[in-house]
DNA sequence: GCAAAACATGAGTAGTCCTCACATTTGCGA
DNA sequence: TCGCAAATGTGAGGACTACTCATGTTTTGC
């Protein structure tokens, strides 16, 4: 584990920035701080990130970092921040004016590249959103398991329907494996309630997809 | 934070257990650490467990619990393990004999079911599975945000679909983000040529539900 | 019965996040 | 221009944590 809790901000909380910069000098520095915190991010993940790298690379000392942001999760959500804002005023502005199912198609489509384009090209993101600090080697058995799964639902699927193509069949069983662990998550985290009506509607697609109408 | 860096297995690899125990008694003890750690988890999730909590609540030393777990990602390792073998076989058992696309139906209904059931009983397997350290807070953030961007979405929905009902389509719309995301973060980790195809693939299932066949 | 292997112990090491008492710089009214 | 309060800057040290290792105890194989 490289992991941790951070001690300040106790449990559930994310702490806002200790103290605004007020005065240009120090606004400069908060941006220096940041841009480290995202170049190190970048290189090595943010769990790796040490406060105090974070601090020299952005010549400036570790009270000073702490005196802007309570703790380190403070300086990664102010990053994630950045980015979600930026890529919610996106999606406005892709699904504005669409009126139509043709419009919709066109817009949701592009979405979805705009959006698979920036988690190919931005780690930070990647890193934030992907389970902040879920560690690698345990993320790819839960690949592994995924697969072993999924290939289980394939084998399935080409004794079915033989005459589809064996590849897209893998695919489409390892996509619908992940979407399900996904439905789970968030199932679990919105509540009971709402929680039952999305793992329906996920059954209702998937099996759409699986079987046909 | 309260952690640390785990100084033994350097960055990628989960080491196997240090030493099997071979005699009656050290198993006897592994089971009684295994079951402290799970309960720890159970009760505070695994990054705030305690590699000393666990050996005090096994009723072991610290050095008893490191002489069988490498670090403390094998302890965790170790729990995910003994569920991804269960399910596995649950998931082989209910997918054996399908035969036609009604026993297909039938059988992946039944295994969601099930899946859904275990993530809701089992507070170890949702720690463990749902990006094993990431913090809570964080996470909440991402459920809003998450949420404000599927609200762009419903607003499109009921435009086009006034006659719906609005909460199944808002259910469909957060749904369909968050597949979204899941399957870019499988497509990212797959690497870019199968990552591609599975973007793909999640954009034509979601395009079915949304604009309809 | 005895040597060797397995097992058990817990004080100590290294490394992390974060604090806090104190120094310096800036804004601004007189 | 001067004075002074507020804002900003500093880094050694505190509190915790994962993990090690020298040393002692129990079990096993012969």
């Amino acid at each position: 584990m490289e992991g941790s809790t951070v001690a300040g901000s106790q449990d559930g909380q994310i702490a806002s920035p200790r103290r605004a910069p007020s005065q240009q000098r120090s606004r400069e520095r908060v941006e220096r701080m940041l841009a480290a915190a995202s170049a190190l991010i970048a290189e090595q993940g943010s769990d790796a990130m040490r406060m105090g790298e974070v601090a020299e690379r952005a010549g400036v000392s570790i009270g000073s970092l702490y005196q802007f942001f309570p703790d380190k999760r403070a300086v990664i959500w102010a990053l994630a921040e950045r980015y979600t804002a930026e890529s919610q005023a996106c999606i406005a502005a892709a699904l504005a004016e669409v009126n139509d199912a043709e419009g919709l198609r066109r817009a949701f489509s592009e979405l979805v590249d705009i959006y698979y384009g920036l988690f190919l090209a931005e780690p930070v993101i990647r890193d934030i959103w992907s389970g902040t600090q879920a560690d690698k080697a345990l993320r790819e058995l839960e690949l592994a398991d995924s697969r072993a799964n999924a290939e289980l639902l394939t084998a399935v699927l080409k004794r079915l329907r033989p005459t589809a193509d064996p590849a897209a069949l893998e695919t489409t069983a390892l996509l619908i494996w992940q979407m399900g662990e996904a439905t789970m998550r968030l199932a679990i985290s919105v509540g009971r309630k709402e929680g039952d009506d999305l793992v329906a509607a996920y059954k209702r697609m998937a099996l759409r997809e699986l079987v046909g109408e």
